[in-house]
DNA sequence: TTGAAAGCGCTAACAA
DNA sequence: TTGTTAGCGCTTTCAA
């Protein structure tokens, strides 16, 4: 900036008002100032900006996903990328692996980065460190999971609704005995998850068995093996609630090896890609990760905007999606 | 950091020092500073430190990628993180959703915060425009595609000899008649996918039939509508040879729907989440963005470390993964 | 082993 | 309308 000043024959100063599009600056100056820019390709320091600018603004902000690679993560991440695109911001993102430390690292180092907000899947129970960082000014939006020990903004999937409207679609489809397979029973998700199931079983009159529930099947193979055993073991189901993705691809494996995909009901929470595509085409409760990336972003700017509201829940709807595996009879 | 140094009752510079875990501070000290920092929750502030350091480092890289949230781009992306990971190193990731301006304005906003490199998936024909920005000295790599007039570090997919290899796998089942699918032609990698199809069919002494070609399936629908009318148009072929993922799909549901799934063989380019669980389930020729992005990340940290050998290709090998449709013989 | 002074590139506050 | 001065939070340089 010293450069093009001392090209264009101004002060620096001026150049800063140029390049700020600042008011009252003559236009015979502003041509000089440009040109002078063009000719020396000057591009802006925002890190020295933001650190001299009252507001300390970097444009920038963090997001932290379960993993940048998984499906929901990154229709989310894009979600949030559109809103911020909108303003002149750009997004850090990072991959926490269920992983609390890794949390804390990133949140380290965004915050490090002077970061305008932090976007976050939390993990782990224990969110309460994040208050310092609120207080430096730091706004902070959760999603897809509720932090622990800290009251906050957060966006959610409406995931113990959808459950039910997912089983109640089962129960509506004359199925008296339907199987429950969940991941890790310690997330907050999952749980709700399951209260849906019991919620809509309760309200059909149907008790629930324990040998037809199974939570922690963490990978797709676990949950293949667990839908095996219950598929073949006394007193079968008739159809099959899986809440979450890679529970519900582990049926539909563990369908297909034992030739039950036209005999047993199937409905998945979590939408997948080629769902419709299977044999029969797999019914599911599609939740809304780009609904959700948008009101947390736009939710965040706002607060960075100076809202000062109280923090609140937003809910956003789960939508079933019947194509075929939840639409299959009880075996007579 | 001068708070810190009051609260301590020592210079700011020894603070640095222990921050920075210079050498030469007595254990005195740097305890007395740790408990200033720790009581007062000290953050270091990168971003001025980048400003005054000789080397200008911020310890972030800009990665512009096709869509964050597509499956190959967040493949790479997750890639990319690790390696920067263990460095200290966070990412930016942006969108450009074909557009070359969009691509300019991404790396604008990543050069306007220093990042200290840059891994972008380009798109447009000229890249020109980025020799000011390397020579001011970021470190620039390509993925995917070639950059346009711009000689550069690349890592790509041997697409020109993994679609040779799939469409050789399907004259090896004995087809002699078999489609090409492909997503818009002026892009570089189609080209070369293209030219492998060719190349097999030269090798096995099979003319090219320009009815059974075609480019510009640039969605799902319009692939599906093509590989429908090949299939129910005159001559139709035995096999088909999709070149990109979208197609595949679009191939998958023309053939579900006329009930050729099992008639016709199938080989796509790119692999897919579910391709197994398929019926059949469908063979591919997977590339393998993980290996990319992790090549991309390690080359421009040498580079970054002052690596300055000539600029260089590499070709990050597909693979054949036979699974079910490929291996569909010739209907008799 | 410790610290004082200068300055990275920019903008706030004020002056001309 | 334009410029001068100071200083954001840190590291460099050099001196004690």
């Amino acid at each position: 900036m010293r450069d093009v000043a001392a090209l264009a024959g101004v002060s620096v100063k001026t150049v800063s008002r140029v390049v700020n599009d600042e008011p009252g600056v003559s236009p015979a100056m502003t041509g000089k100032v440009r040109l002078a820019a063009e000719h020396l390709a000057f591009q802006l320091n925002l890190g020295a900006r933001s650190l001299r600018r009252a507001d300390g603004r970097t444009a920038t902000i963090g997001l932290i996903l379960e993993d940048v690679a998984n499906p929901y993560s990154s229709a989310l991440h894009r979600a949030v990328e559109d809103v911020a695109r909108g303003r002149g911001v750009v997004v850090l993102a990072g991959s926490l692996d269920e992983d609390p430390a890794r949390e804390r690292e990133l949140v380290t180092a965004f915050i490090a980065r002077r970061v305008d907000g932090l976007i976050m899947m939390p993990t782990g129970i224990d969110h309460s460190y994040l208050v310092t960082e609120r207080r430096a000014g730091t706004p902070l939006m959760f999603v897809d999971r509720t932090p622990g020990r800290l009251d906050a903004d957060v966006v959610l999937t409406d995931n113990r609704k959808g459950a039910e409207t997912g089983v109640a679609h089962l129960v509506a489809a004359g199925h008296r005995s339907i199987g429950f397979l969940g991941d890790r029973a310690r997330i907050a998700t999952a749980q709700e998850r399951y209260a849906g199931y019991v919620d809509a079983l309760t309200v059909a009159g149907i008790p629930v068995s324990h040998h037809h529930v199974v939570h922690d099947a963490t990978t797709v193979e676990i949950a293949a093996k667990a839908a095996a055993d219950m598929l073949t073991g006394a007193d079968p189901p008739t159809a099959l609630f899986t809440a979450q993705n890679l529970v519900t691809i582990g049926a539909l494996m563990a369908l297909r090896r034992l030739g039950l995909q036209q005999e047993v009901a199937l409905v998945g929470f979590d939408d997948f890609l080629l769902a419709d595509l299977m044999d029969p085409p797999v019914t599911v409760v599609a939740q809304d990760p780009h609904t959700i990336g948008r009101w947390a972003a736009e939710r965040l700017f706002r607060r960075s905007d100076g809202d000062s509201s109280a923090f609140s829940t937003q809910i956003v709807p789960s939508r079933l999606i019947a194509r075929g595996s939840g639409e299959i009879p009880p075996r007579g």
